[in-house]
RNA sequence: AGGGGGUUAGCUCAGCGGCAGAGCGUCUGCCUUACACGCAGUAGGCCAUCGGUUCGAAUCCGAUACCCCCUACCA
């Protein structure tokens, strides 16, 4: 668009904009122009790559991915301004069991039919139908909030490719004894009916009982008391353990005890596992429904009965008077049945921690059972090795830390899940039970062979932890493969630092043999704004789409971006956002001004900068400072402070102080011209930067305002992002600035304290210290005449005048001559109160400046800075004292 | 039980060895021809407590007190 035909819909621009009316219009745009690809990169441009952690395809993005995708799209429209060649794949997880549950639901609510009634495979088919169908939603919220991801690649855990790299890994890994399949302690949710690694496991408190159970002695010689929580699963004893230490047990040790309810028999062991001042030190053991009793049980070579089934339900061994019983009932009735037999021997109050499903809560069943498991040790190795070698970098760096813990305590990782939909596991077994698992790369065994396929599929999280390279095509050499692995940054909550971080640096390590990713940057979680956490029945559940289309999408990017700094709750909510749209209207306001100064003709080039004016230097560094900040920041993903830079340096610098300077310059009819063009020149340079720094927080409004600004709001995304330009480094122009707006200020409040209106035309005196800064000052004597509304200025000689009032900036003496010169009481106090405040600080600065050690061991610079400081202060003191009644305080 | 983290302005948090900062909120003036999603100005803090290191500590070390999170098989 030409300048004249921008020209055209300049006047339509209104006050404030509706993001909705141009939003997606940009990323239609942005998407359609390939700029979302690598490829619109030059050849030999430096890769960076992202991988987005899948959402779950029967979700709706909530704020916790909208946070993680925000922070993503930054550093990949930065890298991409940067002229990285941006790779960013996004994609969707397939959810086992949510999945399977929301299409089992759905079926039932439909046709009234069960998946069994279906079968497996059509009930498969309909899963993928609904994923399928389903998956494009989330990446449409994706879209919304302007991610640009390369849809082109976009990914589903399910598909054939990332199917291939589950089965490619679970076949290597059997290959080298990785994995297992094993009859261990598993984690049971009746409820889901499958077993849930210990990740998936939620452990609460919860106040329960422990009950004290007399178990007679086989021999009639007395009884052993034994202390449970868990009454029902006494059916499932195989015997009563106590501490080989323990005198008051040792008699006891070797006998046999009648298994009340029962009819078995089951013997008194020692083992020291068992803790003598717990309880009555006496242990039932049931290795069948409890971690530590599955181990005693194995040392001891004790049988395991399962008395409770994958139904939550007692089974046949628990006994016929138990048999089909729920778990908590039967707990109900063993008591009463004890109470009956006179066999109970007190309670108490307990408090246990539980363990609870993590998707439906239900309480889980410790239970053995026959299920894949992965070595994890070996492979857990490599990726401690890759973090303690600063090949994977965390930010903040203290996860480091927990990872490190959890690494060293890692356990086996059970994969296996008992669910239809699901990466099928690609083993097999014979009539007796040998296993067969093809080698990597080979096909599945004839059906001619007789073979049963195992019925299970794996745990979803066997698919992520593929996510860095199965993206990318692997096990196949992909050009992908080579020319983008290993990715440069993932970004995720902390939640999921084990679930999914830990596990894909070690499968990176493992598989292609390199890190995943060279950083990890984990951010914390998103609460409401007072501060709680969100949930359904709380009520108080952000919809970040909702807020979108309240605010704008720039505006919850931007406000995400600002609260990523915080620790590890993120408070967000309207307020905030409706804050961080201000700064997108105050910006959209500014290049309306912009826009109506600059005038019709085309921006002219950039004079030297030696030849500019002191406040065109002055932004034009401040601007320099910004850029640096902005990128140093975003180098250390501290997006909190790259976009703090950016607000503060537009808002309080730019806007509040340059464009109030430069409306006087340019409104100036005895400047001439070609002054008034320089910085004409500067205030557009000044804008367009600024909207390319502005660019990665908010890619819809900084495109629509360069559009109507420079008519190329299309370009943007792919303009350099700006950097610091040392040559416009001008110290003296920011202090003389610094100075002129404190001066401006120090005479506003004047005029606010003495209610004197900006009407009435005032005089001031200002003294200079020696040196550069008088001239520099004297150079903006008209523009502070303007902004401070003054009729005389003298800039040097003493500002100590009779009957004018006194005060100070920095090392600058004020004076001002007013109408009443005495100070009211207020003023006084308030100047009493300033002047001890300094005197205190005087005081401490001079003990510093006398003490020996300050002056032998601080840096030169340091003293030079107190001593400075010192002359400052007590030359401001001696201002403040100029018209204070009463002399010195 | 083990591990990690927090305690700074009314609220949410930055700062992590050399004069206490931001955003929001409060208060006081203003519809000043870019902007009331605004302008100008103001108030507000022994940086949890106690010791130590240092010329110098909100900042480093130790202890205490609350608070939070994670991991864990005490029946």
């Amino acid at each position: 668009m030409s300048p004249e035909e921008s020209k055209s819909h300049r006047p339509t621009l209104p006050t404030t904009f509706d993001p909705a009316t141009f939003e997606m219009k940009w990323y239609r745009q942005q998407e359609e122009s390939g700029l979302f690809r690598p490829e619109s990169a030059p050849a030999d441009a430096v890769p960076f790559t992202m991988v987005i952690p899948p959402p779950n395809v029967t979700g709706r993005l909530h704020v916790g991915h909208a946070l993680g995708r925000t922070l993503e799209d930054i550093l990949a429209r930065w890298r991409r301004m940067q002229g990285r060649a941006v790779l960013w794949v996004p994609g969707v997880d397939h959810a086992g069991i949510a999945t399977q549950m929301v299409v089992e639901r759905d079926l039932f609510d439909r046709t009234g039919r069960t998946r069994h009634d279906l079968g497996r495979e059509e009930f498969l088919d309909l899963c993928h139908e609904w994923g399928y169908a389903r998956r494009h939603d989330i990446l449409d919220q994706i879209r919304r909030l302007g991610c640009s991801c390369d849809f082109s690649r976009e990914y589903y855990t399910i598909d054939e490719v990332r199917s291939r790299a589950v089965r490619r890994v679970f076949c290597e890994l059997y290959h080298q004894g990785l994995a297992y399949r094993d009859n261990r302690m598993v984690n049971w949710c009746p409820r889901c009916a499958t077993v849930l690694s210990d990740l998936e496991v939620n452990h609460t408190e919860q106040n329960g009982h422990l009950w004290s159970i007399a178990y007679p002695l086989s021999d009639g010689s007395g009884e052993i008391v034994v202390a449970t929580t868990r009454p029902e699963t006494m059916l499932g004893d195989t015997a009563v353990a106590v501490n080989p230490e323990d005198e008051r047990y040792r008699d006891f040790v070797g006998k046999s005890v009648d298994l009340p309810l029962t009819d078995r028999k089951i013997p008194v062991i020692a083992d020291s596992f068992v803790d003598m001042t717990f309880g009555t030190g006496a242990v039932k053991v049931t290795p069948a429904h409890d971690a530590s009793d599955f181990e005693a049980g194995r040392r001891n070579n004790l049988a395991s009965v399962l008395v409770i089934g994958f139904d939550g339900k007692m089974t046949k061994d628990a006994g016929g008077a138990y048999e089909g019983l729920d778990r908590f009932e039967a707990r109900k009735k063993v008591l009463r049945d004890l109470e009956a037999r006179g066999l109970r021997r007190g309670e108490k109050s307990h408090l246990n921690a539980i363990g609870r499903c993590q998707r439906c809560d239900t309480i889980l069943e410790p239970l053995v059972s026959l299920q894949w498991f992965v070595k994890i040790k070996p492979l857990a190795e490599k990726a401690m090795q890759a973090v303690d070698s600063g090949q994977v970098v965390f930010t903040p760096d203290t996860w480091r830390k927990t990872f490190d813990e959890w690494m060293r305590n890692i356990r086996d990782w059970c994969i296996s899940r008992q669910l239809w939909w699901g990466h099928e596991i690609p083993a097999w077994y014979d009539k007796d039970g040998n296993v067969f698992v093809p080698k990597p790369g080979e096909p599945d065994p004839p059906e001619s062979l007789g073979l049963t396929r195992d019925p299970d599929v794996f745990d979803t999280w066997f698919s992520s932890w593929l996510m860095p390279f199965s993206v990318l095509g692997w096990p196949e050499k992909t050009e992908d493969m080579k020319r983008f692995y290993p990715t440069d940054v993932m970004v995720t909550g902390f939640d999921i630092l084990f679930f999914w971080v830990a596990r894909m640096i070690m499968a990176g390590c493992w598989f292609p043999g390199d890190v995943p990713f060279r950083n990890v940057f984990l951010h914390g979680l998103v609460r409401d704004e007072r501060g709680h956490k969100m949930s359904k029945t709380r009520g108080n559940v952000v919809d970040p789409l909702e807020m979108c289309d309240e605010y704008g999408a720039d505006a919850v990017r931007f406000t995400l971006a600002v609260l990523s700094g915080t620790g590890r709750d993120l408070p967000f909510g309207k307020s905030r956002t409706a804050g961080y749209r201000a700064f997108a209207t105050k910006v959209w306001n500014a290049t309306r001004f912009a826009i109506g100064m600059l005038g019709d003709e085309p921006p002219k080039p950039l004079a030297p900068f030696h030849s500019l004016s002191l406040i065109d230097r002055w932004i034009l560094s401040r601007l320099s400072s910004a850029c640096a900040k902005v990128n140093a920041s975003l180098e250390v993903f501290r997006f909190d402070e790259a976009a703090g830079a950016l607000y503060a340096f537009f808002w309080s610098e730019f806007c509040d102080g340059y464009v109030e300077f430069v409306k006087p310059v340019l409104r100036d009819p005895a400047l001439p011209e070609a002054e008034k063009e320089k910085t004409r020149a500067v205030l557009h340079l000044v804008l367009m930067r600024s909207l390319a720094l502005l660019h990665p927080f908010m890619p819809f409004v900084s495109c629509e305002i360069r559009e109507a600004l420079n008519g190329d709001g299309a370009r943007l995304p792919q303009e350099a992002f700006p950097a610091s330009v040392p040559e416009w480094d001008d110290p003296l122009a920011v202090a003389t600035v610094e100075i002129l707006r404190g001066t401006i200020t120090r005479i506003r409040n004047l005029r606010a304290e003495r209610g004197l209106s900006q009407t009435v035309v005032l005089e001031a005196i200002l003294e200079v210290p020696e040196g550069d800064l008088a001239p520099s000052l004297e150079s903006q004597r008209g523009l502070l005449m303007s902004l401070a509304r003054l009729g005389t200025l003298t800039i040097g000689g003493k500002a100590e005048v009779e009957g004018a009032f006194h005060d100070a900036i920095g090392p600058v003496g004020l004076a001002v001559v007013l109408p009443r010169t005495e100070l009211t009481p207020e003023e006084a106090a308030k100047r009493r109160k300033e002047i001890a405040a300094l005197d205190k600080d005087i005081a401490a600065l001079e003990a510093k400046l006398s003490d020996e050690g300050f002056r032998a061991k601080a840096p030169a610079a340091v003293i030079e800075k107190a001593r400075k400081q010192l002359q400052d202060l007590t030359s401001r003191r001696e201002k403040l004292l100029v018209n204070l009644p009463g002399g010195s305080a």
